[in-house]
DNA sequence: CATATGTCCTGAGAGC
DNA sequence: TGCTCTCAGGACATAT
């Protein structure tokens, strides 16, 4: 589930790991199959050992840590991978952990304790369904494998991006705004939210949405993505979502239409949510406030 | 090329 | 109560 604003959260929580060196990296013994880790974690390990982190950034919904020498630790947490500073609700599952020193001035480091001290800093990938990712990749790497093959951030879309984007697609707007090689950073909660506040029927093929609705999409994006990271995007009820200090998120109060199914609507207060399927997943929307003919915008306030 | 489907994984909840 | 089944969905591999 982390999307956008989760992973936001998570890179603006765990940013103050900027400047450290790292001192050793652990594998933390689980019953589980290791998630999926490139190069393989010895591999990892050498490379990473004694680096010191440059950026921690964000790309899509990929936690990105840039070391010195040009290395990306890319993090995918896909569905319920966590990034943390602190032990998450459930030791059993941990995964991976780099322990980090700020760095020492002088000739010290070398008679300091093998043993990690109280003041190093854990940072830590966990994952309760294995399901995410890690990879270390060069600046070339990177480039290829990783960047270029996103589309533009969510944050950074406008009308007339996504117009020049999507308007060849024949698929419907909701399955395509998941795709992440046209905009990068929209999973299946915000995409019902954005097609929500846009009244934007999520049926509607790409190709027939007109410049108006791709207008009312691009403000629905930037207002639905932007508030959600100021509160820390949304732990759902299975409380797998945290943020760096094991926080909840509370976007999920704010939630219009994502697993309200059969709640009436807080706009149109007359139509009930209504949940469809679409490639597979469940999308939620008002029947009532997003239809496919909507012209203009009796929509924008509360 | 664009689009559709299957796959990975665990835990929650339904149904019997 | 305790079992089995289905489902949740992000990204990628494979198929159409």
């Amino acid at each position: 589930m982390p999307e956008l604003p989760e992973v936001e959260t998570m890179c603006r929580g765990i940013r103050s790991i900027e400047g450290l060196r790292v001192f050793e990296v652990n594998p933390v013994a689980c019953r589980l199959k290791p998630i999926l880790m490139a190069p393989s974690f010895s591999e990892i390990s050498r490379q990473l050992t004694g680096k010191k982190i440059c950026r921690v950034t964000r790309l899509g919904k990929r936690v990105v840590i840039h070391f010195e020498g040009d290395f990306y630790l890319v993090i995918e947490p896909r569905m319920t991978g966590l990034v943390m500073l602190e032990d998450p609700p459930n030791q059993t599952h941990l995964r991976f952990e780099l322990i980090l020193r700020g760095e020492l001035s002088g000739g010290g480091n070398q008679v300091r304790s093998k043993l990690p001290s109280s003041r190093d800093i854990r940072l830590l990938f966990w994952d309760r369904r294995g399901l995410g990712t890690i990879r270390l990749l060069t600046a070339g790497d990177f480039e290829h494998s990783v960047k270029n093959r996103l589309g533009p951030d969510a944050l950074q879309m406008n009308a007339e991006v996504f117009r020049e984007r999507f308007r060849r697609s024949k698929r419907e707007i909701k399955v395509a705004l998941l795709d992440q090689t046209f905009v990068a950073g929209i999973g299946n909660i915000y995409a019902a939210e954005i097609l929500f506040l846009a009244g934007v029927d999520p049926r509607t093929r790409c190709d027939r949405i007109r410049m108006s609705q791709w207008e009312r999409i691009a403000d629905a994006t930037e207002e639905v993505l932007s508030t959600a990271i100021d509160y820390e995007g949304s732990t759902l009820s299975d409380g797998t979502y945290r943020n760096a200090i094991n926080g909840e998120g509370s976007y999920q109060q704010y939630h219009r239409v994502y697993d309200r199914e059969d709640e009436s609507c807080k706009r149109c207060q007359r139509g009930k949510i209504k949940r469809i399927t679409q490639a597979q997943r469940s999308t939620f929307y008002c029947p009532c406030c997003q239809l496919k003919k909507l012209t203009h915008d009796s929509l924008g306030g509360d």
